[in-house]
DNA sequence: CACGCGTGGAC
DNA sequence: TGTCCAAGCGT
């Protein structure tokens, strides 16, 4: 596809417009790789940090490849998504061990590396390769579907197929790399989901959404995101030497296999005495609670809320629900304010505490 | 195909 | 305070 009224202006616009990203002055496919994992699903000022972090300690696949998978997952922890990180150590090995640290140049092959999509081998592709393969995330979705008003679900299958067709057929093949940037880049400033800012926006003359005035009636998407509420309440045990009780979580669950405190778990709010009324009762809890202080975290798919009942003073008590369990603790952690279950692994790499 | 996965920002 | 959703992927 050469060049055609629509790429020369979204091209044009971002000549001017685009912000400045460390993996966007390079050709270097891990750089651009390591860029596209962590920017799944995650806004630039919420990766930016992490990225850097990456290139500090891993300047390159070998460097990633032979890093524990521990290490990994502590640089990685707090941006959530964490099969991310795991896969991104998978394909790190493949990519030095099988490949002699040479990154797979086509789509198809970049397809095959865990934790590479659709998406993903098309951006690097593109990016790092020069090829002419259109790129297909939310911000392309949002732009196509308004420029042409299409009211396809976005969530199916079919839409899939025909937005891919038409970002392709959108695609110069001679500017893929800076096209495809350029129509995310669109989508993330001036596109915008709620507030499209269409006197801005360089395609304003061709969209027909904007002819329509109704630019925010695009793009359609009937899958609903459920949210659930959970409440958790969290038992920290410190004994006398400070030390605290982790558990690892469940391979199944939200936070797989990352570290937090014993809990109880409810599907309704519980008051204090209904928490002490569900546990069993035995003598370490019912004489022990002495501090109670509360945090709430909410996202998007999942409502949390959390109590954390500290249990100060547990003595002997403490030892034996420890032993009980095969639990021996060390070392100390002074918890002023309590963190979220996923800042444990961190403890648990800095301080070296054991589990159960 | 529908669902689960995380965190933080915007409104 | 609630809701949406962001350079998606794996199952």
């Amino acid at each position: 596809m050469p060049s055609n009224p629509i790429s020369a202006a979204l091209i044009a616009w971002f000549a001017a417009n685009k912000r400045s990203m460390p993996w966007r002055n390079t050709k270097d496919a891990y750089k651009i790789w390591l860029s596209e994992i962590i920017l799944q699903q995650t806004r630039v000022a919420q990766g930016m940090p992490y990225y850097e972090r990456f290139i500090a300690h891993f300047p390159d696949v070998h460097a990633l490849a032979a890093a524990s998978e521990g290490e990994v997952m502590r640089l990685w922890q707090g941006l959530g998504y964490y099969s991310r990180a795991r896969n991104l150590h998978k394909a790190a090995k493949i990519v030095s061990q099988e490949r002699a640290g040479e990154f797979p140049n086509s789509y198809e092959d970049l397809l095959k590396l865990p934790g590479v999509g659709s998406y993903t081998a098309a951006a690097i592709a593109s990016f790092a390769f020069g090829l002419p393969t259109a790129v297909l995330d939310g911000n392309v979705y949002r732009v196509l579907s308004r420029l042409f008003a299409i009211d396809t679900d976005i969530s199916s299958g079919k839409a899939k197929k025909e937005f891919t067709n038409i970002a392709q057929g959108l695609l110069p093949t001679s500017e893929s790399a800076t096209h495809n940037q350029a129509i995310m880049e669109l989508g993330a400033l001036v596109c915008l989901p709620k507030n499209p800012k269409c006197q801005q926006c360089p395609l304003s003359d061709y969209c027909e959404a904007r002819r329509l005035s109704k630019p925010q009636a695009y793009p359609v998407k009937k899958r609903k995101i459920k949210v659930k509420t959970r409440y958790f309440y969290y038992f920290i045990f410190q004994n006398e030497a400070g030390s605290l009780y982790l558990k690892k979580r469940d391979t199944s669950d939200i936070w797989a296999s990352l570290y937090d405190f014993p809990m109880l778990e409810s599907d309704k709010s519980l008051s204090l005495e209904e928490v002490f009324a569900v546990l069993p009762s035995q003598d370490w809890l019912l004489k022990g609670s002495s501090d109670y202080q509360k945090h709430v975290l909410t996202h998007q798919h999942l409502q949390v809320r959390f109590s954390y009942f500290k249990i100060k003073d547990t003595g002997s008590a403490w030892q034996s629900f420890l032993q009980q369990h095969k639990a021996q603790a060390f070392d100390t952690i002074t918890v002023e304010a309590l963190p979220k279950p996923i800042l444990i692994a961190n403890y648990l790499e800095k301080w070296q505490l054991s589990l159960y």
